[in-house]
DNA sequence: CGTGTAAAATAACAAGTGTTACAAAACAGG
DNA sequence: CCTGTTTTGTAACACTTGTTATTTTACACG
């Protein structure tokens, strides 16, 4: 009764992601993704209503996709933070624009909270795991690491980061370490200080492990 | 003899660096400049010989802002890195486009190295300090430092980091205090490995210090 | 007070953008 | 094998971009 599909709307996003992929959302047209789907960019407009509708699904793509790096990324480290760590370093250095377009974007569609695995479980464990090796203040710790981690990864962007995964890991856990050991450290009131940020957020549903707040 | 010059180059890379402090090079065109300018497309490319060369001219401007930046503020902590810290942190906090365009863009024109005071003067003075403290292993310190100083500049490009001046230099120097506990640090072989990357090349510098390399 | 000359304004060009009107093609049902 | 319907391709529109040809303007010198 009519015309077969043969662009998928899926078909359009597997390559608008895929060029994301390789060289971020900025250089992202319609008529360069029609080109590399082997179609003209009809199929684009049927599937998604515009570009910026389509940018949106790359954008929830990628975001998926660190979840699955995340999720798959192999437990390498015994430390508390070892595993989201090295998870979160090795992606911006394995998949440089995901991680600009997620985390460092001047617009961020979801909150850090909302991407590490949809509810920040994980990092409820790694706190926890903290806690229970005795760290005094687990609200502190973990803002303190990452902040590293953090910087390790946004430091890979620009190339001026190159340690090896191994180095890396006992880069991590030696800080870690350091971290346990400051006795003196600032109250967790100086920390985790106003609503909506993240440490506050991360605060919220974590304060059942250690008084942070 | 001839008309009086009235749009110097001066006044047109006024106005485009101002365009770039508050919204970044991103959405700059002549049209724009022109009109925030109060003149024609002409003057700017008689004075430019493209808009490439114009933001190439921005990016110098904005590498000597921060110099001037970094230079003129206030010296507020005694512990080594508190200044550079302090400063890099606001910096990206008060100048974010200028943060993103100098330290975290895909094309960066300058190094690390060459934008910390044309020749990281300041860097090595903040390392000697950490030596003459007693810190067993300087370049290993300014490693981590950095990183975490770079990780709290990039956090606050997001609107992930809210912590007050007076907060952030407490967290560097209880940061910097645990660093300086650490005994079993990692080694600097692991640290400065391979040329060219900021780390070899602050060693290359620094080296007469306490044997980083 | 002209007048040549450099500067600025106007307007155009070519290229590229998102988006859409329209025509061609391909398939399922009769 | 038609035929209708939907998908796809073609081509266009309106707009923006960098850049440049052309015209207008204003000044310094004779």
């Amino acid at each position: 009764m009519a015309r077969k599909e043969s662009i998928s709307s899926r078909m359009v996003l597997d390559t608008a992601f895929e060029m994301a992929r390789e060289e971020g959302l900025k250089n992202i047209t319609a008529r360069r993704v029609a080109e590399r789907a082997g179609c003209s960019t009809q199929p684009i407009f049927r599937s998604f209503q515009s570009m910026e509708d389509l940018m949106d699904g790359v954008y929830e793509r990628a975001a998926a996709f660190f979840q699955d790096f995340y999720a798959l990324y192999p437990k390498l480290g015994e430390f508390p933070f070892a595993n989201l760590g090295m998870a979160y370093i090795s992606f911006a250095r394995e998949e440089r624009e995901l991680f600009r377009m997620l985390f460092v974007s001047a617009e961020p569609k979801k909150s850090l909270y909302e991407l590490l695995n949809g509810g920040a479980e994980n990092v409820k464990a790694e706190i926890q795991a903290a806690a229970a090796q005795g760290c005094p203040d687990p609200g502190a710790m973990f803002t303190k690491m990452w902040i590293f981690i953090h910087g390790a990864a946004c430091m890979s962007l620009t190339g001026d980061y190159d340690l090896s995964d191994q180095e890396t890991l006992k880069m991590l856990e030696s800080v870690y370490r350091s971290f346990l050991k400051e006795r003196e450290s600032i109250s967790p009131q100086d920390i985790v200080r106003q609503e909506g940020s993240l440490f506050s957020e991360l605060g919220d549903h974590g304060n059942e492990l250690g008084g942070t707040k």
